[in-house]
RNA sequence: GGCGCGUUAGUCUAGUGGUCAGGACGCCGCCCUCUCAAGGCGGAAUCACGGGUUCGAGUCCCGUACGCGCUACCA
């Protein structure tokens, strides 16, 4: 099995208005593959679940798929040589196979009611026998079938199905095969006009000249009725490559209910896409020639190969996720990083729009090794917006026997004359400690409590340069005044 | 139940007959240090089980167990 035509892919999710990470990680090797073999990407919505549609929310998928950088240069939005791109506008397409089958005799109407099928495999599980449809309405004749249409039945259109052992070279797994004699004869049109996954998928992907249909491994099985349908079409097949399935830490398929599952959500906790890619690409392969673990899109476009994809199930590990999403946001540029955190800021009510950027980007340099996740920023930064709330029991505790007055009056003093940068600030305040004779932790704990209302801060030099001098000075005077009364107060 | 896929430390993985089974996350310890991080160094922890094949098996074959998937007029 050769191919030597230009790769084309699609990716077909529901429109459900977000990307499941699955989703996600199925569309992120699918563009690796193509762009690495200059390849055509193909969005097409798969809409034929009525009940799985939210309202056309495709921009949402759009959306979600664009955030982690991945675009298609065929689909609804795009339009392309096999429009249209959404199955629920190429129904007639559909019609048209089935019937096509029908006259080849490899297809036929079935008049059994939904009822009647369950009623038989209700039967056919109690007498211990694998549930299958039993062919009753394969030999019907003209006239029998006129009959049960004139009694109001509408027909489902069924695949003949012959029983031989059938198989494929799964790109990530090797050779696939099983016996169809198992299977029994498959509706590919339901009753009401819509298509069955398994037919209209081969429809779409031959007409469209998919030559790569690459899925989630819970598409192996389905794999086999959907050859068959490309055998009676007198279709060619195309290659398949079934990734392996992502899990819940309970090893459960992931789920609402145990983390986030879809790509948005990740976007609001504040990862960043660049850390999503990377960790997606990683879950279910590897490059294997190296130990290097961070990888940007393009890169990966260099090294992805279907072969190197792993075929046993992997648990999404949110602890290793976090780890690689702090080393993208220490890799980014402070600049580049204030911008990502200030919408983070604003909605937290910490920042105005109108911040100065210069001043966000040094205060950035101050948390960005600080910050798992974006969404912490406000939590970390809030002390370069807002008061701290006072903390006179704690410094009392850190002092001990020290006059905490008389060290906050030296500090104000040098403060409010030395020169405003980090390295001369460090200098005075180094050399008071000196003159003061205090041990290093009262002297700095007492400053970082009064300067950040913390015992943990980020460096004490840069905080105090970053949140200002005015500011500074008001905070430990503050302090001061504070444990003045309180002492006044006990005595 | 039947069929399909899978099984290297808690997790992601390297490994394609001969390695002290490598790396990473997490965990523990030490160092660095104005706190917290980050960083550096070190440590504990793995081939699911049983049979073969072979001079030699994590690697090949068979079986068992376990996990996941499919078994719909869902996708």
């Amino acid at each position: 099995m050769t191919n030597t035509k230009p790769v084309r892919i699609r990716i077909a999710p529901s429109p459900t208005g977000d990307v499941h990470v699955g989703t996600g990680r199925t569309a992120l090797y699918d563009y690796l593959f193509v762009k690495q073999t200059g390849g055509t990407f193909i969005m097409r919505i798969d809409d034929t679940d009525l009940a799985r549609n939210t309202a056309h929310a495709e921009a949402g998928v759009y959306h979600g798929l664009h955030w982690l950088g991945l675009d298609w240069t065929e689909g609804p939005d795009k339009g392309g040589p096999h429009a249209p791109y959404r199955q629920s506008e190429r129904l007639a397409l559909y019609q048209q196979y089935a019937e096509q089958l029908l006259t080849a005799g490899h297809a036929y109407y079935c008049y059994c009611t939904a009822e009647e099928l369950e009623a038989l495999r209700a039967l056919q599980t109690a007498a211990k026998e694998d549930p299958r449809y039993s062919g009753k309405c394969r030999d019907l004749s003209a006239s029998a079938r006129e009959a049960l249409s004139a009694s109001g039945r509408i027909p489902t259109i069924r695949l003949k199905v012959k029983g031989k052992v059938i198989g494929f070279d799964d790109l990530v797994r090797g050779w696939i095969e099983t016996d169809t004699s198992l299977m029994g004869d498959f509706i590919i049109m339901k009753s009401n006009g819509i298509p069955v996954y398994n037919y209209a998928t081969v429809i779409d992907d031959n007409l469209m000249e998919i030559t790569h249909v690459t899925r989630a491994a819970e598409h192996i099985v389905n794999t086999f009725p959907q050859l068959l349908i490309y055998a009676a079409l007198g279709w060619p097949t195309p290659f398949f490559a079934h990734f392996s399935t992502m899990l819940n830490e309970d090893k459960s398929k992931l789920s609402k209910r145990k983390g986030a599952t879809f790509i948005g959500q990740y976007a609001e906790m504040g990862y960043l896409p660049e850390a999503m890619v990377n960790f997606l690409a990683f879950l279910g392969w590897s490059p294997g020639d190296s130990d290097e673990e961070m990888y940007t899109l393009d890169e990966l476009v260099e090294k992805f190969s279907f072969a190197r994809c792993t075929a046993s199930n992997a648990i999404f590990d949110i602890k290793k996720f976090d780890w690689l999403n702090a080393k993208w946001i220490r890799k980014l540029a402070p600049e580049d990083l204030a911008k990502r955190i200030l919408p983070f800021l604003r909605k937290a009510g910490l920042a105005d729009a109108d911040v100065d950027i210069n001043w966000l980007t040094r205060m950035t340099t101050l948390i960005q090794e600080r910050m798992v996740r974006l969404d912490e920023a406000p939590a970390v930064a809030a002390v370069f917006f807002q008061e701290p709330a006072a903390v006179p029991e704690e410094v009392r505790a850190v002092l001990g026997s020290v006059d905490g007055g008389a060290m906050l009056s030296a500090v104000a003093s040098v403060l409010s004359k030395v020169n405003w940068t980090e390295a001369d600030i460090e200098g005075a305040l180094r050399s008071l400690q000196g003159e003061l004779g205090l041990s290093t932790k009262v002297y700095f704990m007492t400053l970082r409590l009064a300067v950040t209302g913390s015992k943990v801060s980020p460096p004490l030099f840069a905080s105090i340069e970053v949140i200002g001098r005015e500011r500074v000075l008001r905070r430990i005077e503050n302090l001061r005044d504070l444990l003045g009364t309180a002492l006044s107060d006990i005595l």
